[in-house]
DNA sequence: TCTTAATTTAGACTTATTCTAATTTAAAGT
DNA sequence: ACTTTAAATTAGAATAAGTCTAAATTAAGA
């Protein structure tokens, strides 16, 4: 494992006030290096190809452990499983219509959300945007199929 | 059942296109006349208190086709089931972070999203936003509580 | 090294949802 | 009203995602 991962991943787990297993460095690790979004399913498939093994149980229990230490996200969008991450930069999510691809969108790309009147009494804390469209590639695909006719 | 909902509901089956059958509504009906975002189950216990009854399998189609037709909207706040509700004016919504309790926030108190960087080719159709916070009813209960000291 | 509370494990269990194949029915046509 | 038929409904089996349990293991502090 790339020591600079390493590290950071083990600041985040002592940070977090978790005991340091292979376990949680494999998965974590394993978050680190993925820009697609896993579910637990293929988080457990990617960490168990190699040493150390991680039990269903162990996934589970540390994303839930890792969320709750703010050092992931949980995505629901309602395709069936949890969707993690280890995006620790503020950020919304842009699913596509066409292909299904989840990708980040920064948080500043979004902006401040405007001052929204929710009645008095009401203080909002955090807010997550799910934003849906077309992305830049299958735009282009659909581009090209009109151009064809 | 209301004669006004009931023709709401039976224009809302014809747009849809899909077939006027008591479940149908007696589903939709529930959903009109409820406020608290129900999941299937809440949905199949409302209904089945009376005639006509739903299996578990049309609850879920059901629903599904209402969902694919517009008609209602399905929630996914990653608490287990999904739940549902037949607001059909835009809207998004507000979690409170110390009762649970889902609310409906309208477009309008949202606003627009500011014009995102998506990057070049990326068409934005539709944002969801769920906020998540402290609603009045637990604020204010958190308020007394502090004064009581 | 010893101790202990935290962690991991396999596998049973639960919950939410989907599927299947047989039966029924809404609605269009006569 | 009566027939027809594609669509809808049904009970129950099946699947998928996640949680629980109780025993075994282990990280980390004394």
């Amino acid at each position: 494992m790339d020591t600079k991962i390493r590290q950071k991943v083990e600041s985040h787990l002592r940070e977090a006030e978790l005991k340091l297993t292979p376990q949680r460095f494999a998965i974590l690790d394993f978050l680190v290096g993925s820009d697609v979004h896993p579910t637990a399913e293929q988080i457990s498939e990617g960490v168990n190809r190699r040493f150390p093994r991680a039990s269903r149980a162990t996934i589970y229990n540390t994303l839930k452990a890792l969320r709750d230490a703010g050092v992931v996200q949980e995505v629901y969008l309602g395709e069936g499983a949890a969707r993690y991450e280890a995006n620790l930069a503020p950020h919304h999510h842009f699913v596509c219509r066409a292909c299904g691809k989840l990708e980040d969108v920064s948080s500043e790309a979004v902006g401040a959300l405007p001052p929204c009147e929710l009645g008095a009494g009401y203080a909002v804390e955090t807010f997550e945007v799910v934003l849906r469209g077309v992305c830049a590639a299958c735009a282009a695909k659909r581009e090209r199929r009109k151009r064809r006719r």
